[in-house]
DNA sequence: GCCTGCGATTGATGAACATCAAGCGGGCTG
DNA sequence: CAGCCCGCTTGATGTTCATCAATCGCAGGC
């Protein structure tokens, strides 16, 4: 593990709170793993053999069926992903892949299991982890449910400006098709649909999206209140 | 509360494995209450004041915005519900209705945060809740996102048959127009959903569905073998 | 420098689904 | 029992989105 790495781990949310004792039974069981991009790291149906961190570079979760497929989530350091499964122990409802070379702390299954059965503050943020886990996919169901795509793409948009400091300059970190693939539609309507939203306020530029006209884009979108809060 | 329900509430997975004082404390500080049909129990941006817990009845979870609106689920006794709104103390991401005349325990949202902190086989419990929570959650959106609307009806009818004994008769317990909502179609788009699947191994009859050749049926839906496993 | 390959774009067509507009039928009320 | 209401169904039409096909533009390799 690189300088700094470590502690920026621990500082998680999901290890913040946790027994230190315990923190060093966890770090000292995982180890760090370097992937070449475009490698499976798991698929859809697979017990769940490591909880993952992502320490340096990107992920794609996507599910798959029947021939067709989507992407479920991006992944950017520094995050874990896969937790339910873990905790539960069931198979995976998602297969997971580097888009480019990434580092990856794998902490086994079993141990996280254990620690979190012994260590109250593990299960607490474990437990807030999963709350907050669920809300997003509760905000994504309803946001594929009653949006039609080119709304979906300017919520996308503010949400990005939103994480990137929100001066109205967001840089698009994936490929367009990922980025289609992700909001459920096909890259050829993501283009219509940023053809679309340049009457909205917004300039597209490769991967570089200029907010010019912000009240335009939001009434475009229509952001919820509630579920599209920033907080 | 009537003879027979506290032991079904106290054997909820979610409040089996809690110790007795601190279950206890949970049923002294709440009250089951009543509700009539077509009752709105909650909005969405609300704070959570309680964690509900549906002991007889039929209860739609929704989320609206920009006029659309769209069911998210339908609880049926006994469950809980929203309790990722109460342990993050965050705003509801969704609305509440009775659909029929329903009573429903009240768990102040303070004391279950409060007794989660202390007792952790109760945090456990919600841990393992929240984590199932989620995986439904994305067994939904994959759902939504992969596959088309009278493939969901099938998929939809081959749960049902399951959870009911999977003798292949199925009985509808809502209304279709709010099935429809359910499956993001339109009530007019489920019917015509159902006229196809007639042709695919089942016939139906207001709210009693036979499944007359599930081979077809299966064929038809392609049920994911993991994410629709039975299990 | 030029060729090549691949992702992004643009246009034309078609499928899936929503919307609009009648009808149908079953249960409830007077 | 008749009438009516309401949910469901059925058909006709329009919108949204996917698919197919062709082109553009840029980056890497020879």
């Amino acid at each position: 593990m690189r300088p700094g790495e470590k502690p920026e781990i621990a500082n998680l949310p999901l290890f913040r709170e946790m027994h230190e004792g315990q923190r060093d039974r966890i770090f000292s069981g995982s180890f760090l793993q370097v992937f070449p991009p475009q490698l499976t790291l798991f698929e859809l149906g697979q017990r769940p053999d490591f909880l993952h961190v992502l320490v340096d570079g990107l992920v794609e979760l996507y599910a798959h069926s029947a021939g067709r497929d989507t992407t479920m989530r991006i992944v950017e350091p520094v995050t874990s992903f896969i937790l339910a499964a873990v905790v539960t122990d069931q198979p995976y409802l998602m297969s997971a892949r580097t888009l480019v070379a990434s580092r990856i702390l794998l902490v086994p299954a079993a141990l996280v299991r254990e620690v979190v059965k012994d260590d109250c503050a593990l299960m607490q943020a474990t437990m807030r982890e999963l709350a907050q886990a669920y809300r997003g996919m509760v905000r994504a169901l309803t946001d594929m449910k009653l949006r039609q795509s080119a709304e979906r793409l300017g919520n996308l948009i503010l949400d990005q400006d939103r994480l990137q400091g929100g001066n109205g300059k967001v840089v698009l970190k994936a490929e367009k098709r990922l980025l289609a693939s992700l909001l459920g539609m096909t890259p050829e309507n993501l283009s219509r649909g940023f053809g679309l939203l340049a009457a909205h306020g917004i300039e597209v530029s490769g991967a570089q999206v200029t907010i010019t006209d912000r009240p335009a884009l939001e009434a475009y979108s229509r952001p919820d209140p509630v579920r599209d809060d920033p907080a």
